[in-house]
RNA sequence: GAGCCCAUAGCUCAGUUGGUUAGAGCGCCAGGUUGUGGCCCUGGAGGCCGUGGGUUCAAAUCCCAUUGGGCUCCCCA
């Protein structure tokens, strides 16, 4: 472990054949999601603006404080994406989105990357997939991304998950909140825990879901946001948990459910599953109506979500959920002699048009050897081609799994593999 | 940034109170079958026992340091 010459960074990984099957397929059930959906793919740049992010995702949070990669060329400041939402809205505003008209529906997958102590279910570089939908204040689009993403989930067999949902309201409602929240927990700021207390003066919301042990019972009988929010944002909120109940979308009311990000306005939301240890969300998002501004753009309501592939395969791979077909190829030819060889590598071309995965062995090895590949690759079928097939024309075709040969004129061989290919 | 645990073959792991040449299973390569996979049998390759230092006649084993990895807190996907 570890002693090879060079090695991948703390908190990044190689996906390999043999797992990359199952990315591969998640990306299609992601993106067939989307096309039901009428999403388009975005991609933006791995590299934004370190200005972006900041004033995007905000100051103060962890993300931009702490667990940034970033660095500085000449004038120019570059930060690796930490998040997905504020390159969007960035390329939103940038190329004049807006003018295309109506709402654009968006959906994207890649890699971001935080500087923090890898852990199970986080790594520096991880991967996500999300949506946003820019232009829309109804309560619909809300329930709209919900559904997106309990559809992949859906999808891919991950049931077990519970849907988590808030509303930090808008921006008067929040401030209401805060000072109500801070007014509780001041007089007792000393029972609050160290990270807790600092908190209290910057972002008291951000104690209501702070995992340490003496914050529990404090929290308890702190003031709820529900009291505080605006007949707008109540509305807002009633509506959205209404298009749910229509969608038989089942949610559980969180009140403590406050998200990370600065961005967020009205309704919040988490999905979390049973089957990922310590950091249990799938993924999350809510209602950003302020950002679009923020980066320079008109104002402009948006909803979205974000949902960590990582943490996705962790719940396959507990519940033993397999995406991926099974790779092998439908011929592989075992060849015998160069001219046995030279005839594989000019017959497999028309195969591989009429749609047949086919490969041959490229060393030269013993029949032996061959067929034991063949068979380690888990190909349905070998094509054995030696002197004798060559000179009758005829060659053999052995099925693997049944251990059945048969001769076949080379003409042949397309049309019965076509058949037994439909069959399977 | 803090805490806990771990490090022996490609992988999963044995290795006794320190004691000869460090083992197993799986995987890999080959032979048994001079043209046939899986099962079986036989053989082979593959280790500076993470790295550096110390204790000792003797260290994979004990001590110290260091590096890497895992998990947890914080926070997030």
């Amino acid at each position: 472990m570890s002693k090879t010459k060079f090695n991948t960074h703390h908190g990044m990984v190689d996906l390999l054949p043999g797992e990359i099957e199952q990315w591969q397929a998640l990306e299609s059930i992601v993106r067939e999601t989307a096309r039901l959906f009428h999403f388009q793919e975005i991609r933006t740049p791995v590299l934004e603006q370190t200005e972006l992010i900041a004033r995007g995702v905000g100051q103060l949070t962890d993300i931009v404080s702490k667990e940034m990669f970033a660095f500085d060329r000449g004038e120019d400041r570059y930060v690796l994406r930490p998040e997905g939402t504020a390159p969007v809205a960035r390329a939103y505003v940038q190329n004049h989105l807006a003018q295309r008209g109506g709402t654009q529906r968006l959906f994207y997958i890649g890699p971001f990357f935080r500087a923090e102590r890898p852990q199970k279910g986080r790594q520096r570089q991880f991967h996500q997939f999300g949506a946003e939908l820019i232009g829309a204040s109804s309560a619909i689009a809300d329930a709209e991304i919900i559904a997106f993403m309990q559809t992949v989930y859906n999808r891919v067999g991950i049931t077990n998950t519970s849907l988590k949902l808030n509303s930090v309201g808008d921006p008067e409602s929040r401030d209401a909140y805060r000072k109500a929240l801070y007014n509780y927990f001041q007089p007792i700021s000393g029972k609050l825990s160290e990270i807790s207390r600092k908190r209290l003066e910057t972002n008291p919301m951000r104690i209501l879901d702070s995992k340490e042990e003496e914050d529990q019972p404090l929290k308890i009988d702190a003031p709820k946001i529900f009291d505080y929010l605006s007949n707008r944002s109540k509305e807002h909120f009633n509506a959205v948990t209404d298009h749910l109940e229509r969608l038989h979308i089942s949610y559980v009311l969180d009140p403590f459910l406050v998200r990370g990000l600065d961005y967020y306005t009205e309704t919040a939301f988490e999905l979390t599953s049973p089957d990922l240890g310590s950091q249990d969300a799938l993924g999350g998002g809510g209602r950003y109506d302020l950002l679009i501004e923020d980066v320079g753009g008109p104002p402009t309501p948006a909803v979205g979500f974000a949902c960590g592939m990582e943490r996705l395969m962790i719940a396959c791979d507990a519940l033993g959920i397999t995406m991926a077909d099974p790779p092998g190829p439908d011929i592989y030819f075992v060849t015998r002699g160069e001219a046995a060889a030279r005839w594989a590598l000019e017959f497999m071309p028309d195969l591989r048009t009429n749609g047949l995965v086919c490969t041959m062995d490229y060393s030269g090895r013993s029949l032996k050897a061959q067929m034991k590949d063949a068979n380690r690759q888990q190909a349905r079928y070998t094509v054995i081609v030696g002197e004798q097939e060559l000179e009758k024309n005829r060659i053999t075709l052995r099925n693997m799994e049944k251990s059945e040969e048969t001769t076949v004129h080379p003409e042949e061989l397309a049309g019965s593999v076509t058949a037994i290919q439909k069959s399977r």
